[in-house]
DNA sequence: CATGGTTTTGCAACCGCTCCCAGTCGCGCT
DNA sequence: AGCGCGACTGGGAGCGGTTGCAAAACCATG
């Protein structure tokens, strides 16, 4: 345990090179030096172990190179996988992520305080909890955001999403095309905007074909949750034949009930997600659900953020890309559709 | 799409209020200033919503109140437990993760010097690879860093994990006294040290108990290449009677290869994981496996971190919690061990 | 060798905040 | 009235970089 050593400074650097401290900052960041003073320059920076300041360059240059990413939790399946893209995409720009991890909390004073004073370059908001207000504030301060998976209901926040609507009709009519009587949905939380979304979307399909209105209920976007309440169906009368979660989560949560009451998920009832989260695949689950375009939707997201922090603008493309239905055995199949060698297909009408 | 305003700085408080910047600082640093002055400032700030740049802050105070995170992968779900609770906690004195997914580069230097640049007040290393040498060049860097769930094998940084070795002894132990026969063990990567550690306790163990080795072969700390690890020994001469795998996320993938057989775990064949992440009590998995005692281990973390950073010292404890082997369906029970209401339930010999 | 152009260089002024220091002010005493 | 004291206050010097600008150095020319 011994004392912390003094750090070295871009001076110590240039007294060391016999170089002003602006030939040391040129030399890194790009500017013009000559070859001679450049080589002279690294090498004392070598030396005393140098490196430049990001919090001092970020005074100046006015760019902390830190995007905020928040998220409501982590133990949605999804949420990892968005977090480990986003880092690694931002990272090959040279940006890193800061993160914000909510839980929900009624008062976003504080949080957004903190949001705003770090001096990020942009945020991401891959929360669902609040993410509108949230938006507005940091567009409100300068702070380019965009909202991931979810979209602002008043339409003026930019936002990457996958097409919701569409997604869960074609599950609709996969469902209706392999001969399901009965669906329900188990939806999310009522403020989520890719809830409703998909629910209406999923609703709107089936009133398109003639259907009756599928029973629904919250399973609060929880693992629990949504299997109490596939397995209060499954016990009730007249349980579904089939089983839309609006997203992997609870998928597996239902598929646990359907497990748990003895019944054979594909062919007693149908369970289908959404999301398509890795372990989607695992053959004990084995779920047919709607993949988002992740790569995609990563890919659009950080085209966004980075357009907006060069332009010094505030971003306001809505992005909805479309995903595909992955066909595994959780659900029974549609006519014509069988397991192949590899396992899963996509089907589209 | 319309430009940036100009954020209002300490300055235009002061201004509006109609006091020095100083009295400004003070006031959002808890300094002492007269009750009237203050309310002055804190309505101006308002009016401006001004908040404090923590960028030019951490410039004078030379405090961040950023903690580097480095994972290596999301996908083993350990981590995403690990980095929403370090999250949490560190939010709780004040601090936010920044975070750096690596994917075992070769080349560290990059990282390292983002690493650095970002003037972190801490480091946590939950990153198995090359965590050693990057923890060396930190703490040469004056920043305090603490290796989580891995040791530094020098035994020179500071450290939290659990008792591997314990750990991996209770689980042989446990297997022996359920009866089996040929244990095998998964093991992760080569230069992990808690694989290694994992491994060592194991045989260890089975010495003591006077038996042969264990059979043992990598899975690369991955689903699939666990996967196949176990379903060459299923298939091949003389299968191995319990598998252990040094974590869940091999297990997982362990418990595949059983049902990918036909077989059944806790009956034909046992597999014990490491770790306990939250899924191993899904029924579906129902894995025995070795609890990390997790937020033990996220409290001594931070705990350890913030007093280094509160001394400004380097943080040189190695803490080895143990955990607690908890069963469940996945290895047959040791006699007098039965599945309760609870259906789980942990055993210590 | 003076000339003009092109590099290369260092000075100094910030960036927005903290914090030391030297006041200023009001107040109760003697 | 003069004094000492405590509570507040503002000035200003940094923190470690970046950057505009003018001066210096260099390099061919004519």
């Amino acid at each position: 345990m011994h004392s912390v050593i003094e750090k070295p400074t871009g001076s110590d650097v240039a007294r060391l090179a016999g170089v002003s401290k602006s030939a040391v900052s040129r030399a890194f960041t790009g500017g013009v030096v000559s070859e001679e003073a450049r080589k002279r320059i690294l090498e004392a920076a070598r030396l005393l172990k140098y490196r430049p300041s990001n919090t001092a360059r970020s005074l100046t240059t006015r760019q902390s190179r830190m995007i905020g990413l928040a998220v409501t939790s982590l133990d949605n399946q999804f949420y990892p996988e968005v977090v480990e893209k986003l880092s690694d995409r931002f990272a090959r720009a040279g940006y890193r992520l800061l993160l914000f991890v909510t839980h929900g909390e009624a008062d976003l004073d504080p949080v957004l305080n903190e949001l705003l004073g770090y001096g990020l370059d942009g945020v991401v908001l891959a929360s669902s909890s609040m993410a509108s207000q949230v938006a507005a504030e940091c567009r409100e301060a300068g702070v380019p955001v965009v909202m991931f998976n979810n979209v602002d209901p008043d339409g003026v926040q930019a936002g990457v999403s996958s097409d919701d609507e569409a997604g869960a009709a074609l599950v609709a009519r996969y469902l209706l095309a392999s001969g399901h009587e009965r669906p329900a949905v188990i939806t999310g939380l009522g403020q989520s905007s890719s809830s409703v979304r998909r629910l209406r979307g999923f609703q709107y399909e089936l009133a398109r074909a003639g259907r009756a209105r599928a029973r629904a209920s919250s399973g609060d976007y929880t693992f629990s949750g949504a299997f109490e309440v596939a397995r209060a169906w499954i016990e009730g009368p007249s349980p579904p034949d089939a089983l839309f979660c609006v997203n992997d989560h609870m998928a597996i949560g239902a598929l646990h009930a359907v497990h748990h009451r003895g019944l054979t998920p594909g062919r007693d009832i149908s369970v289908i997600g959404f999301d398509n989260v890795s372990i989607a695949h695992w053959p004990l689950l084995d779920l047919t659900t709607l993949a988002q375009p992740l790569e995609g939707m990563i890919e659009a997201t950080v085209a966004l953020l980075l357009k907006a922090i060069a332009s010094n603008t505030m971003p306001t493309t809505q992005e909805a890309l479309t995903g595909k239905l992955v066909i595994r055995g959780s659900a029974r199949r549609a006519p014509g559709i069988t397991r192949e060698a590899s396992g899963e297909e996509t089907w589209a009408d």
